[in-house]
DNA sequence: CTCTAAAATTGACCGCGGTCAGTTTATGGA
DNA sequence: TCCATAAACTGACCGCGGTCAATTTTAGAG
């Protein structure tokens, strides 16, 4: 975890990450090159690699500072009580993870870190999203017969398959908001074993 | 859904196939580089994309046959009784997809198509899937408070997050078995609302 | 201030997926 | 059999992500 950097690599970077905010604003994620941050940040394209193992390190950068964002709003929540108000603390998160096909590919992709040394910015927000949302179900109104962890990943499971149905021409009739609500209320509903 | 095409076109994309399959055999998916495909079909790199889109529905195609063959597997099965029965109907068909990064990233990108027109054989294993697995929680001993095609849904959305947390550090002291065994028992077991 | 080793930066170059104007081959009617 | 038209095929070329030996800049010891 030693840093170390000389302040000109802090700015570099800062220039290459505001020139890559810059260029995603007006093509969004998926229309980013590299030469056109470079070109913005006015070094050369070696640099950005000096910088960034790969294109994708970029997004996940950009992606998982997004996705943290929106964490910090849920932590900033009053504990949702029900399904549906559980849905709609969820939802801004949700849409800007689908914001764009892309967008959700890559998190996907990085959203297990393949070794303990690689989990990136995304990976974590995973890890974190699983900490922010288990609290919800200690004293909520929710199935007891199985532990808060257990009911968080589930819960985050049902929301990448919501997502994932939002690019699916098969299922599209139905939206996002009404299609997480039928599977959470089937995961949370408190129930007793008959 | 004409086709007419020629002899020719079927036996040339055949070659395509064929070698595609070669190449996989000794360097995986994701090693395979379209210039060695059509270097085994002794045919010109412009043939390859005038019969597939792109590399990309080349996968489509190889993996979505190799799911579809799993699925003739678990259709020829007796139904499952217990959620250990249903996890050890499901785990061939799970290791083969998570057999490489790379074709479970695949497999994801594909498994919802943007319209129906461009539905590709992925897509279509996905349908399949929820259709061949719907009939066991008709009759089984599982839960009934909600309808069979929801039921397997959840399965699909918890067999993808035990398949994605496979690729990830922070998680794979659990096992595939272990950890899907955990989530349909959870989700599974016949309740009553309390 | 000077010198040196490490850090940061450069840009020509490469690999590979994908394109397309031009060429060859098949088809079916006269 | 010959010709016209369409279908299939070709390979030089391009865009873009990524590499690396060479060069420039910085830090700090003497």
């Amino acid at each position: 975890m030693t840093k170390a950097k000389q302040q000109r690599t802090l700015e570099t970077r800062a220039r290459l990450v505001a020139a890559a905010q810059a260029v995603i604003e007006d093509v969004g994620y998926e229309g980013l090159r590299v030469d056109q941050v470079v070109k913005g940040a006015g070094v050369a394209k070696g640099t950005f690699f000096a910088h960034f193992r790969d294109k994708d390190a970029l997004m996940d950068q950009l992606i998982g500072a997004r996705i943290d964002a929106h964490l910090d709003q849920l932590e900033a929540l009053p504990e949702p009580q029900t399904v549906v108000e559980i849905v709609e603390a969820l939802l801004p998160m949700m849409r800007y993870m689908t914001c764009e096909r892309y967008v959700f590919d890559v998190i996907l992709r990085y959203s297990g870190a393949a070794a303990v040394a690689e989990i990136g910015p995304i990976a974590n927000t995973f890890g974190r999203h699983a900490q922010v949302i288990e609290p919800w179900f200690v004293h909520g109104n929710f199935r007891t017969d199985i532990k808060p962890d257990l009911i968080s990943e589930g819960v985050m499971a049902f929301a990448i398959q919501a997502m994932s149905l939002m690019f699916c021409a098969l299922h599209n009739e139905t939206d996002l908001r009404a299609r997480l609500t039928l599977y959470l209320d089937a995961w949370l509903q408190p129930r007793t074993v008959s």
